[in-house]
DNA sequence: GCAGGAGTTGCTTGG
DNA sequence: GCCAAGCAACTCCTG
C-alpha cells in the first residue's frame, strides 16, 4: 500500500539512462512513481516550431513511454500550463514529492521557480539535478569568482580546476512493487503521447526521416559512431576539417539527441574517453571532447548573461545596426538568393532538419555581416523553426560568434557563397542534390550559374532569372561595404565605452544591465 | 597601462 | 595541389 505519488518531470533529458531526478524519484520509498511530460502551450505561443521538430518529439516521447511500460509505469503526457495541471495533478494524485533535471533556460528559471513555490505551498519536497550539461553552469561561475567565461581557453581552465566530469549513471533496471502504478492507470488514454496530427503537423508533408528520435534510437546512433572499429576516425576527428557539403554527414549528428537530451553528453563523454585512453588524439576545440566542451561553454553563457538571445540589453553583444528587410530575409530562409551553395544548404536544413556546422556558418555569415546585413536574431529564429538541434544557448551564441558580435570578433574574415563551397566539393554534387534545377549545369558554373553563357543555361535546361533566382545580392561588392559598416559600428561602440567611462567613471554595460556576470562592469 | 600573442574552421594571389 | 603572404586589422588575456 502506497501513501502518495512522486512525479518525475521530463522537459529535456528524455530518457531513462544517466538521469540522477528519475532515479532519485524511484528511490523515493513507498510513493508511486508517475513520470509525467507537459506540453506547455507557451512553446507554441512564443516560437515557431517546426514539423519535424515535432516529430523528433513525439518519437522521444513514445520510446520514452515504451522503456517506461517496461518498467511497470508509464509517461503520462499532459496538456496545458505547467502551474495549472501540476497543481490539479498534485491534488489528484496525492503527490509528496517532485524531481525534475535542471533547467538554464530564462522561461524554464521562471517557470520553475513558479512550480518550486507552488510545491512548497502544497507541502510538496522537490529535488533536482544538473545533468543536461557535462558541468553545473553556476559551479563553473562560481569557480571563476562569479564571472562568465568569455572565451573557450579560459573556460577550459576553469574545467581543468574542476576536473573530469561526472560518470553517467545507469538507467533503472526494475521498479519496487510500491513505485509501479496500477493497471487502470496504464490505459488511460487521455495521457498518451499525442500523435503528429493532435500537433497540428501534416505528416504526410514532411520530408522522409533521416534522424529519429528517442533514447533507443540515440544510444544505437552514439554505438554506431563511437566504437573501437571507428578508434581512429574518433581520435583523429577535427571539427574544421570536416566537409559542409558532404552528402551524407561528416560528423556524428548526435546533437538533436543532446538537445532533447536523449542522450547524455556526459555518456558521450566517457564513451569517447575509453576510445582515447593512451592513445595519441587530437585535442579541444577541434576534436570530438572539445565539440561537447563547447556546449558546455555556450550552456555556461546562456544561463548567466542577460538577455543572451537579444543584441539590446546583452552586455557582451556588439551593438550592430542591422537592416530589417524581410524580402531578403525570406529570400535566405527560403532558399531563393541566386547563390546554390547557400540556396541548397538552406533547402537541406528546411527538408532534413540538420546542417554541418561549417555549411551554417556559411549561411549565417551570408545573412548577417557577409551579404544580407540582416540581423543575427531573425536568423537565429529560423534556426529555431527548422533545427532538431537548436537549443537556446548554442544557437544564439553561434549566431553571435557569426555575426562577429560576440566571442568572436575578426570580421573581416568573411565566407564567400561561392568560394568556401569548393574547397570540399568542387563538383558541386551537394549543390545538385538539394537544387536538381541546377543538376545540369558544368562544373565550372555550378556555384555561379549566372556567369553561364546563355546558350549554357539552356543546354542545362535552366534559365537564371526565370527557372532559379539571379543573385539578390553581389557578393564582392557587398562584403565590401558590409566590412566598413562593421568597422563603424565597432568605432562607434568603443567610443559610447568610453563616452560613458568619461561621464560616470564606470564602463558600458554598468547602468542599463544589472548582471554581475558582466565582467566589464566590474572594475 | 601597454605591448605582444592567441584566437575551432577566410579569401586571393603568387610561387 | 600545397604553402605563405597580404589583405587591413578585431578583441581578450597575460605578463
Amino acid at each position: 500500500m502506497t501513501s502518495g505519488t512522486v512525479i518525475h518531470w521530463f522537459r529535456k533529458g528524455l530518457r531513462l539512462h544517466d538521469n540522477p531526478a528519475l532515479l532519485a524519484a524511484i528511490r523515493a520509498e513507498d510513493l508511486t512513481l508517475r513520470p509525467v511530460f507537459i506540453l506547455d502551450p507557451w512553446f507554441e505561443e512564443n516560437s515557431k516550431v517546426g514539423g519535424n521538430m515535432w516529430r523528433f518529439l513525439v518519437q522521444s516521447l513514445e520510446d520514452l513511454d515504451e522503456s517506461l511500460r517496461q518498467l511497470g509505469t508509464r509517461l503520462f503526457v499532459v496538456r496545458g500550463k505547467p502551474n495549472e495541471v501540476l497543481e490539479k495533478l498534485i491534488n489528484e494524485w496525492d503527490v509528496k514529492m517532485m524531481t525534475w533535471e535542471i533547467d538554464t533556460e530564462p522561461y524554464s528559471k521562471e517557470r520553475d521557480a513558479k512550480i518550486e513555490k507552488l510545491a512548497i505551498s502544497k507541502d510538496v519536497k522537490v529535488e533536482t539535478f544538473s545533468s543536461h550539461t557535462l558541468y553545473n553552469p553556476e559551479q563553473v561561475v562560481a569557480k571563476n569568482k562569479g564571472e562568465t567565461p568569455l572565451t573557450y581557453q579560459k573556460m577550459l581552465g576553469i574545467l581543468a580546476l574542476l576536473g573530469p566530469p561526472s560518470r553517467p549513471l545507469d538507467p533503472p533496471i526494475k521498479l519496487e512493487k510500491e513505485s509501479k502504478i496500477p493497471s487502470s492507470d496504464l490505459d488511460k488514454s487521455k495521457y498518451d503521447v499525442p500523435s503528429l496530427s493532435e500537433l497540428n503537423v501534416k505528416e504526410e508533408e514532411l520530408f522522409p526521416c533521416l534522424y529519429p528520435g528517442g533514447e533507443k534510437e540515440g544510444l544505437q546512433r552514439l554505438d554506431e559512431q563511437i566504437n573501437m572499429k571507428r578508434a581512429s576516425w574518433v581520435r583523429n576527428f577535427e571539427k574544421p576539417k570536416t566537409s559542409p557539403n558532404a552528402l551524407s554527414p561528416a560528423t556524428t549528428v548526435l546533437s538533436p539527441h543532446l538537445r532533447f537530451g536523449t542522450v547524455s553528453a556526459r555518456i558521450f563523454y566517457w564513451k569517447l574517453e575509453d576510445i582515447y585512453k593512451g592513445s595519441k588524439r587530437s585535442q579541444p576545440p577541434v576534436s570530438l571532447h572539445g565539440q561537447l566542451l563547447w556546449r558546455d561553454f555556450f550552456y555556461t553563457a546562456g544561463a548567466t548573461v542577460k538577455n543572451f538571445d537579444k543584441m539590446k540589453g546583452n552586455p557582451i553583444c556588439k551593438q550592430i545596426p542591422w537592416g530589417d528587410d524581410k524580402e531578403l530575409l525570406d529570400a535566405w530562409a527560403h532558399a531563393r538568393t541566386g547563390y546554390p551553395f547557400i540556396d541548397a544548404i538552406m533547402t537541406q536544413l528546411r527538408r532534413e532538419g540538420w546542417i554541418h556546422h561549417l555549411a551554417r556558418h556559411a549561411v549565417a555569415c551570408f545573412l548577417t555581416r557577409g551579404d544580407l546585413w540582416q540581423s543575427w536574431e531573425s536568423g537565429k529564429e529560423v534556426f529555431e523553426e527548422l533545427l532538431l538541434d537548436a537549443d537556446w544557448s548554442l544557437n544564439a551564441a553561434n549566431w553571435m560568434w557569426l555575426s562577429a558580435s560576440s566571442f568572436f570578433y575578426q570580421y573581416f574574415r568573411c565566407y564567400s557563397p561561392i568560394a568556401f563551397g569548393k574547397k570540399t566539393d568542387p563538383d558541386g554534387s551537394y549543390i545538385r542534390k538539394y537544387l536538381p534545377q541546377l543538376a545540369k549545369f558544368p562544373d565550372k558554373y555550378i556555384y555561379q550559374p549566372w556567369e553561364a553563357p546563355l546558350a549554357v543555361q539552356k543546354a542545362a535546361g535552366c534559365i537564371i532569372g526565370t527557372d532559379y533566382p539571379r543573385p539578390i545580392v553581389d557578393h564582392s561588392v557587398v562584403v565590401k561595404d558590409n566590412m566598413g559598416k562593421m568597422k563603424k559600428a565597432y568605432d562607434a561602440g568603443k567610443a559610447a565605452d568610453s563616452g560613458k567611462k568619461d561621464i560616470s567613471g564606470k564602463r558600458k554595460g554598468e547602468d542599463d544591465v544589472s548582471s554581475n556576470n558582466d565582467k566589464k562592469t566590474k572594475k
